[in-house]
DNA sequence: GTAGTCGTGCTAA
DNA sequence: TTAGCACGACTAC
């Protein structure tokens, strides 16, 4: 994970995800403070395209469904199906499942196979390959006896982010 | 309660 | 074809 400093007071950015959109890389940054060395995530998460990548409309869609999410999660957004990913008919299947999710509810992934005829880990598959966290909220989906995996992580700081986002949704996850 | 084991569906190499 | 998974159910202790 890339950190940067700021200097202006104890806050720090900290990298949380690449977003890699069909188009460009997106950088999710969370405001955090640094205590005794652990991220603390505690503020609003920014937003910032990869310096070399070329600002397209789609690009700018994307920023705006984040920045959308962070002012408030709970209004859905929409998504234009165009910024779908590229994946498996089956991956596609699963993302499209998650979109159906509302803001401040979880299921497991148990619960998200039943429903779609397959099993868990299937499921768990497909959330680990989804290209664009909170955009297509897999932070939704939590394992049967603990939070499950988040960007492709199941321990460390990624967890600290899902367990933020679904905070900033209104879920206390222990 | 918890650790170990195995079945499951899917994907990438 | 095979190994590897963001899981869950079952069993033994």
């Amino acid at each position: 994970m890339q950190r940067k400093a700021d200097s202006q007071n104890n806050h720090r950015r900290v990298y949380a995800a690449s977003v890699k959109t069909p188009f460009a890389n997106l950088g999710l940054w969370f405001q955090g403070r640094a205590l005794a060395g652990i991220d603390f995530i505690e503020q609003d998460l920014l937003v910032q395209v990869d310096p070399g990548a070329e600002m397209t409309a789609e690009i700018e869609a994307m920023r705006e469904l984040i920045n959308s999410y962070c002012l408030n999660p709970f209004r859905r957004p929409h998504f234009d199906s165009e910024l779908m990913p590229a994946g498996t008919e089956f991956q596609q299947k699963v993302w499209k499942a998650l979109q159906d999710i509302p803001a401040g509810r979880i299921v497991t992934y148990g619960e998200l196979a039943k429903e779609l005829n397959t099993s868990a880990r299937a499921v768990g598959n497909a959330c680990r390959r989804n290209p664009i966290p909170v955009i297509i909220p897999c932070h939704r989906v939590v394992a049967r006896a603990g939070i499950g995996g988040f960007s492709g992580a199941t321990k460390g700081s990624m967890l600290n982010i899902k367990k933020w986002l679904l905070n900033h949704e209104g879920v206390q996850f222990s």
